[in-house]
DNA sequence: GCCGAGCCTTTTTTT
DNA sequence: AAGGCTCGGC
């Protein structure tokens, strides 16, 4: 294959042909970023280096499948597959399943999700709070998950609450051969750290590993790839640390900014060319972020000069915003603008809401991504849950969902009972509900009820154990046999809910049939691992397919581009959120202000409010103080709000007047 | 074991 | 305003 280095700008070409040693990439916003990693991967094997000597990772499901396609297009598909391409906890569960036994889990470890996690913690704490103390599972969830991620000890155990939880979370994950996400990254860190030979066995094999998004990644997937890659250090690393918006779920912005003392003598390419957008929004764009401290500086160019500058709005409240915007994209798709490239960027979820009643008013077709996880739904679940235990009976989360799921006389007093004993004999409950002991502790009815239930399972779980099982059947036989449907049927208060659970199992069935018919069909673990590491959520993946304007929050919108973008609500409290100000992170915030900028390519508006209605009482509303940092060279700023008052005739101005003193008193 | 009234909270969300 | 959660009554 002869290169094509043609197609690059000269900073591009340099990322390419750098193969050897760690580098940085600091690719900005629409810099051509994919194009160059992919370029790069093409270039390496070009020169000789064996595909499976490759190691590409990266922190999402959608990247790693972007990459994979590109991957393919540019090897050819026998060359593609061989590179180890993936996410970091896709590529740490892997490891595992091959080397648990080495740091004491058995390989069919279960893997939690948050729900999961939840419900574990729950049960944790209900046994460790006293009536004074009380704890929200999610808020020591994510305490457990920073400790886990930096490393840090909560203290004694014996003083604090916090401490004694992860203690008990540890232990409980550990006897139930259960790993949470956090594990599975901690867990390979481990093992690769502490046995020499994994380390060298991985190490000869992924003699280049690329990252990208590695602005995303936390201190843990830092510790993972310092134990996966050895000197020479073979690194390339991809980024944009202006664009690091997930410092609150554990991002650790000094992974970019200190690269080179982490990897020495590693080479910098700043990628600066933008691609996307106009001068007036890169300008913009570039006037806010250089008010960030620390930062790597560089600087966004286009040679694109545009024909429109960027304006700010200042509208009354947030119905006027709503309207303006509405009456503006209709404005513009008279002009020829499709609704398509259209997009509204907002804060916070809610924002949403007065903006979806007037487009449904207005007629405008609009998109929005769906916040439900398909595998939040309960059927799915429940369902799940018996193939997660026929593939590791251990899991304890998964067995007592379904141990009176459907209803079959099981109740939480047994539940329980088999939970004391569980904990009392340091096994798992399926251990527990089997040993004799514990089942002399049962009634007759129960003694029947439960060792029904435990045939059934250990049938299950024998069919699942065949060779080459087909999944799909597996789930249905699963289905009838115990009853499953009639159990939805009482459950049902109307019908539709019934047709809903049906396309939930539909829906499940058919991505059991997608994984039997594929050309390397795995396991059960296989299917289930895969569910477990893909959060598949509804829709999520079709944003961009769908049609109609794109109602989105900032952080969702990163990695994608719209022709016309507008920002809305950019008032002090929602961009710098309230909580980033007291929490004093205020320059993520500024980071995320840019992330929804750098998303126009032809045409942005910004706009803020006089008044808003929030939590059903209206506020005064300041503009958000990024405003004031922004060079207004390309920024036109208009009074929408005058500008409607001046509109009216004078009747109409006293009625504006007589029902904005309403409003306001 | 289930339902509903009342109470409380309210950023972003991936693996 | 609205969804989630708890607690009390049946």
């Amino acid at each position: 294959m002869s290169f094509a280095f043609d197609q690059l700008n000269l900073p591009q070409r340099e990322a390419v042909k750098t193969i050897h040693g760690p580098v940085l990439i600091l690719a900005g916003a629409g810099t051509g970023k994919t194009r160059t990693v992919t370029m790069r991967i093409a270039h390496m094997v070009d020169e000789g280096i064996s595909p499976s000597n490759i190691l590409s990772v990266t922190f999402t499901n959608k990247a790693a499948n972007e990459m994979r396609e590109r991957v393919k297009d540019m090897l050819g598909p026998a060359k593609g597959k061989d590179i180890t391409l993936g996410t970091f906890h896709a590529f740490c569960m892997k490891l595992l399943r091959v080397h648990a036994e080495a740091i004491g889990y058995k390989t069919n470890f279960s893997i939690y999700s948050q729900s999961e996690q939840v419900s574990l913690v729950k049960k944790i704490l209900a046994r460790l709070m006293t009536k004074e103390e009380s704890l929200d599972a999610n808020v020591a969830l994510s305490r457990i998950s920073k400790a886990k991620n930096y490393g840090i000890s909560l203290g004694d155990a014996a003083q604090s609450l916090d401490a004694a939880l992860l203690q008990l979370y540890t232990d409980e994950l550990r006897a139930l051969n259960a790993m949470d996400f956090d594990d599975l990254l901690l867990k390979a860190v481990e093992l690769l750290e502490e046995h020499e030979d994994v380390r060298k066995q991985v190490q000869q094999k992924l003699r280049y590993a690329m990252v990208d998004e590695f602005q995303d990644t936390n201190t843990l997937q830092m510790r993972l790839l310092r134990a996966l890659v050895a000197k020479p250090y073979n690194i390339c690393v991809v980024g944009d640390d202006d664009q690091s918006i997930y410092g609150w779920r554990g991002a650790d912005i000094t992974n970019i900014n200190e690269f080179e003392s982490f990897f020495p003598g590693a080479k910098v390419i700043k990628l600066e060319e933008n691609y996307r957008s106009t001068t007036p929004i890169l300008h913009t764009a570039n006037s806010l972020i250089k008010n960030n401290v620390g930062r790597r500086p560089k600087s966004l160019w286009s040679q694109n000069a545009g024909s429109n500058p960027v304006r700010l709005v200042l509208a009354e409240d947030d119905k006027e915003e709503a309207e303006l915007i509405c009456d503006e994209m209709l404005e513009a798709n008279r002009k020829g603008d499709k609704f398509d490239d259209m997009a509204v960027l907002f804060r916070t979820n809610d924002q949403s809401r007065i903006l979806e009643s007037e487009f449904r008013k207005k007629k405008i077709p609009y998109r929005i991504v769906g916040a439900r996880s398909f595998f939040d739904r309960r059927e799915v679940k429940d369902i799940l849950a018996y193939l997660h235990v026929m593939a590791n009976p251990d899991d304890d989360v998964s067995l007592l969902r379904i141990l009176n799921t459907p209803t079959r006389g099981i109740g939480t007093s047994t539940a329980d009972l088999a939970r004391d004993h569980s904990i009392e004999k340091r096994t798992s409950i399926y251990a527990a509900l089997k040993d004799s002991a514990f089942q002399a502790k049962l009634s007759q009815r129960m003694q029947l009820l439960v060792g029904n239930f435990i045939d059934q399972i250990d049938l299950f779980k024998a069919h699942a154990a065949q060779p080459m099982v087909e999944l799909a059947p597996l789930a249905e036989k699963v289905i009838v046999e115990i009853g499953y449907r009639d159990y939805l049927g009482k459950l049902a208060k109307t019908p539709t809910d019934v047709e809903n659970w049906e396309i939930g199992l539909k829906m499940l069935k058919q991505s059991l049939t997608w994984f039997d018919e594929r050309d390397n069909k795995g396991s059960l673990q296989d299917f289930l691992d895969e569910t477990s590491l893909n959060d598949d959520r509804e829709e999520k993946d079709d944003i961009t397919k769908k049609t109609g304007v794109c109602l989105i929050t900032m952080h969702a919108s990163k990695g994608l581009e719209f022709p016309i973008v507008w920002l809305p609500g950019l008032e002090e409290g929602i961009l710098p959120h309230k909580r980033s100000i007291e929490e004093g992170t205020k320059d993520e915030e500024r980071r995320l202000f840019y992330v929804g900028i750098t998303r126009a390519m032809r045409r942005l508006t910004l706009s803020h409010c006089r008044y808003r209605m929030k939590w059903g009482q209206k506020q005064t509303c300041m503009p958000s103080s990024f405003l004031k940092e922004l060079d207004k060279k390309h920024v036109e700023i208009f009074d929408h709000a005058a500008h409607m008052k001046e509109e009216l005739s004078p009747e109409d101005a006293a009625d504006f007047f007589a029902s904005l003193r309403r409003q306001i008193s």
